[in-house]
DNA sequence: TCCGAAACTGAAAACGCTTTCATGAAATCG
DNA sequence: CGATTTCATGAAAGCGTTTTCAGTTTCGGA
């Protein structure tokens, strides 16, 4: 264990003085061609490495970025996740990653936790807090947040328009000939849980349906929600022949509750989705889904972070979705 | 914005110097009560935050643990990071993610990208570099390694018994009568996935049975592989009445290849998984698996790391595997 | 041959904190 | 009551960089 080199040893090796070192990583002034030399090897001898906190320090950029998830494990925020590594892969940014849990407290804690370790910037992934209360932050830090929309010069938010999203996965069942659509709805209190709520419901009355109490069953977006959801709705006993589920997890969640009473998939009951997670693909029968693009979701964040924090003011492009067809929704 | 606001600047508010301050933040010395409080107002006046680059330019550590993952989008790593994060809730310390997508050189110039962030340790998942290479690196910094075994002053392995996990998967498909196992492996070159291998055959020799090229399919530990490698392996024509993945994601792969050739499970064909994610309970049938404990794989990883940075040798104790008796097998 | 501009360089200050070091005041002791 | 600890505090040094500031050379042009 070498102790520290610093930028004046490779100076004293090198035989020139601190300031040339310096000069010399940053680039920002030419350098003598025989002084490089000089640095190179001195470097390379002691195999030296600039001391970032020191550079830090001193720039007042860490070159980080926070990220608010609210569930490591889950593979909808894992995929958001890889989306904002590639976006920043080769900008010499890092990620530094807390989980707010669902907790509105959690989130808030270590959102100022991040900014107390100087991040230059956040994101958080479906945010739990008020538009209100990221503004609030965002005047200490640029902030991008996604499931929700907004534009302000230092707080964005991108989201694909779950209302509207939801109104076509309803009406894709309804013009399947289904009439009576139950929904296993999303964790209460997300702007997203409502606006899908809101966009099933609507799809509902613009068929002339009058929606349901019976036929909405309270889920939190997890597997174990959903399948609680499947005896929620059964208990009720309002018939239905078709289940919109607020996201893929829920609708895994319902598949299992669904298998255990002998209900099949898509004879008996026709089954969508919203996400698009790779496990919609492995399902049996592979599942019918709303697309997020959840991967370039992520990306997207990251981008536009990057930009705000370069200063670009490009104007941000929201993301888009897409009903998937696959075999889990059959005609009534 | 408010410009950054320094321990000087509480100093003059409150009436004190600097190091007073500094002495009241770290609670180091004590200070007089008078001067506690006259701080305290000041700080609360200032809303100000000590700048922890500065903090950690003078002592030499960030409270930061460096991760490397092989793909953020694990549900498998997804639950270690949630092991890793609970065992440092509440210590001060931070997580610094990267991931080496499961390539030896991208896994060590990521792992030296967080050196040079002057992490104060690092946790690799399932590292791709061998014990070598990575007792290399410790000499830097402390490491802790998932997913192979391994006991050193500086870098420690942990792992369940894969060779012996394996063993027992097999052994519990002859059990139940079955003579014709197929096995669906690993990513190549990875040592659990050799050791998973290697369990296996040992099980069908300890029976009297040769192990059978044939029965052996290349996977990559992704549903992608899991499902190619169905094909490759009724490809080869050779029968088998029972699989061994070599973990979940290979099952649920080799799952969805089933069904698309109308095999069913377990009726025709019985199938045992490795690591039980969370999704394997929702595997349609749920799925019979060896049991990694993944969540606390990752904790006790964290928690391992945390000791060697407070300087603590404690022996470490290695997680145990464990059967998990679903709905996937059945007697041939 | 002289002059201003350009190229190159070192000393020193600054980033914001912690930690000796030194010192005066207060508390303890025989 | 004088000598010794202990307590509380400020000044200053130091963590490892980068960035003025202030030269010294070097060079092209007149």
């Amino acid at each position: 264990m070498s102790q520290n080199i610093t930028v004046l040893d490779v100076a004293r090796e090198a035989g020139v003085s601190a300031s040339t070192v310096s000069r010399y990583l940053t680039g920002v002034t030419s350098v003598s061609k025989i002084k490089q030399e000089a640095i190179a090897r001195a470097i390379e001898l002691l195999d030296f490495t600039p001391n970032v906190l020191a550079q830090s320090l001193k720039s007042g950029s860490t070159k980080t970025i926070g990220i608010v998830t609210q569930a490591l494990e889950s593979p909808f925020f894992g995929e958001e996740l890889k989306g904002v590594e590639q976006a920043i892969a080769g900008t010499g940014y890092a990620l530094l990653i807390v989980s707010g849990h669902w907790q509105a407290r959690e989130e808030k804690d270590h959102a100022e936790l991040l900014i107390a370790r100087r991040v230059d910037g956040i994101i958080i992934f479906t945010s739990t807090a008020s538009d209100k209360q990221i503004q609030s932050l965002s005047r200490q830090v640029p902030m991008v947040v996604t499931g929700r929309r907004m534009d302000m010069p230092r707080a964005v938010g991108l989201a694909v328009d779950n209302e509207q999203a939801a109104f076509e996965a309803t009406q894709y069942l309804l013009e399947q000939g289904h009439r009576r659509i139950a929904h296993i709805s999303g964790r209460v209190g997300q702007p997203d849980t409502e606006a899908r709520l809101q966009g099933y419901k609507r799809a509902l009355k613009t068929a002339g349906i009058k929606p349901d109490a019976k036929l909405i069953a309270g889920g939190d977006f997890s597997e174990a929600g959903g399948m609680l959801a499947i005896n929620q709705l059964l208990e009720a006993r309002g018939s239905f022949t078709a289940i919109f589920a607020a996201n893929d997890q829920s609708a895994l969640g319902a598949r299992l509750g669904l298998y255990r009473r002998g209900i099949r998939v898509p004879e008996d009951l026709s089954l969508i989705g919203f996400d698009d997670l790779l496990l919609a693909n492995y399902m049996l029968p592979p599942l019918t889904t709303i697309r997020q693009p959840t991967f370039e979701l992520g990306k997207l964040a990251g981008q536009t972070l990057l930009n705000m924090l370069a200063g670009k003011t490009e104007t941000v492009v929201q993301p888009q979705f897409e009903l998937v067809v696959r075999e889990s929704v059959r005609r009534a």
